[in-house]
DNA sequence: AACTTTTATTTGATATATCAAATAATTACA
DNA sequence: TGTAATTATTTGATATATCAAATAAAAGTT
């Protein structure tokens, strides 16, 4: 078993870059609202934007349902988000922001922005496109092989 | 708070393919060794290449140091491992694979390759190359901005 | 309408992530 | 030499990941 290839590193390298941005958007979240996780922030805005049930926001950020269920569950618990049964369809949740959770929305929003110039700061865009590119060709191959 | 970006998407591809890497690993490796996890998979092949400690291997494979505790806490109630004091350095922790480790290893050493061949599939030396030195540099752009 | 299948969410069990604080051993140095 | 600073690991508390199984409601079928 060979370390060290091009093969492991780049593998490696996926983990390794998107644990480091992790931490600094942790780092940069919480210097502005104590006590969320970059997932939750994350989760308030896309909420915001438009609604959308659990499944659909797990989708949209590869999370498990199980795990969105939990997540949601400490957001309302925090105050961030309210939750009622969509009577269009009892098996739906919908989820309402809070004004709690509307102005840590606007707090966050410059931060967020920030986390994501400073990590590409001379990123050129072509770098970015090609990087996506193959980080999608990769995506691909790892999903059909599992099918 | 624009989504869809190149950006943001870029960003939440290193997120998704990771995942998906994950999973595919796990799958297949599970098919391999029922209850083992790509983790301890891999720091089992970590610690058969070289002896390191804890920290180091933590180190190796960007995880925390408290992660590490319990990840080798579960290792060793599984048998894969045994540990002792280094006597040189008290502080220290000596790793051993056991027997049943060591024959693990050879059945999960295929997978892997396998594992990375898949996900790799159809994407060149130049792509890995390119895409390794665009992570590589959003690292350092996330690392530097926390000091 | 009764029955089956599908869909959305939840729960349980176990593993890992992260931060802060605690231990314990080693090293530096006044 | 005694004490402070550093290093390696652990523990506690809380959040998230993952799989399997359970619920509950909706949709499809006969």
């Amino acid at each position: 078993m060979k370390f060290n290839t091009p093969t492991s590193t780049a593998l490696y390298a996926i983990e390794e870059t998107i644990k480091a941005y992790r931490r600094l958007s942790q780092q940069n979240i919480s210097a502005v609202v104590p006590k969320i996780t970059v997932d939750q922030a994350l989760i308030l805005i896309i909420i915001d934007r438009e609604d959308k049930t659990q499944s659909e926001i797990a989708d949209l950020i590869f999370k498990d349902y199980a795990s969105m269920t939990r997540i949601i569950k400490l957001m309302i618990e925090k105050k961030y988000l309210t939750k009622m049964i969509d009577e269009a369809d009892r098996r739906k949740t919908k989820l309402k922001i809070t004004t709690n959770g509307k102005s840590i929305i606007e707090q966050l929003k410059p931060v967020i922005q920030k986390n994501r110039a400073v990590a590409l700061n001379n990123v050129s865009d072509e770098e970015l496109e090609q990087m996506y590119k193959t980080l999608n060709k990769i995506t691909q191959n790892c999903q059909i092989a599992r099918k």
